[in-house]
DNA sequence: TTATAACTTAAAGTTAACTTTATGTAGTAC
DNA sequence: GTACTACATAAAGTTAACTTTAAGTTATAA
């Protein structure tokens, strides 16, 4: 009894994810995508849960983690329950990292917008000279 | 008659922001740090102007540009006030891109977020079975 | 049956942003 | 004078994350 199941081309991939058919290959190739099968031909075919992987790897390497790492988390989903705990702590830890990162962004985004404002007025004056002077500030 | 002002070397400065030498000589190399001088012996001597475009050099670092970027806007501030509309383009450009990257960050943190209430919940129960089940999901 | 498109692999190449290595110099401490 | 520390340079090496290249296979259409 053979399961049905839909599945896709890498190339279907690849244009839902917007990856290159390499980069996805390359995926695959160091472990990222835990269970992806080929057909008889030798041909992948990515099954719902695989999709999911590719999902689960935009959003980790959106949050700064190395492939090496997303391997790692990978291979823990393979171990089942037990290693449940090891998954809970990295995502905790890698909230935490999320969340440092976005108040650095916030920062930079302050100087920005204040840059933006400075040249704004500059732009207006002509010259930076009298922008300048306001703040008794000299960074380029 | 010479003009006398606070310098730092390049030890003290890789101390205040937390960056390696070679680093900082390699901007330095790069072009990043206009004005930068060295003294009669050829040791570097920053001003706070330098110290300034260091600053500067993490702020767009951290905004996700590039050094030839970086680079680009550092040779427009040796170029005065005939800069000054490229410069106010470059920030506005960089702003819009920031604030795209916080809100992808954002969604990043959301999706963080719920694993860790699902893998919270998983490891209390000891299984994913049940968290699973709840919501019909198999993103691993 | 021949062309085309969509896939396959292994291996080499690319790029950015440093880092390391090897070698040398300048200034101070003893 | 000799050791030590802090600096200097040029050039080679490193690492991550792909990308490119070269060569081959499979399935469908004309």
């Amino acid at each position: 009894m053979e399961e049905m199941m839909i599945t896709y081309s890498i190339g279907e991939v690849a244009e839902k994810f917007n990856l290159s058919l390499p980069t996805i290959r390359y995926y695959d190739k160091e472990g990222l995508i835990p269970n992806l099968r080929k057909n008889d031909a030798g041909v992948r075919r990515f099954t719902q849960e695989n999709l999911g992987s590719l999902q689960m790897i935009e959003c980790l390497k959106n949050a700064g983690m190395p492939i090496r790492d997303i391997k790692q988390f990978m291979q823990w989903t393979l171990e089942g329950n037990a290693s449940l705990e090891k998954r809970y702590k990295m995502f905790q830890e890698l909230r935490v990292n999320v969340l440092k990162q976005m108040e650095a962004m916030q920062n930079t985004l302050n100087t920005i917008d204040f840059k933006c404002k400075y040249y704004g007025q500059a732009t207006s004056d002509g010259t930076e000279k009298y922008v300048k002077e306001d703040m008794h500030l000299e960074i380029s």
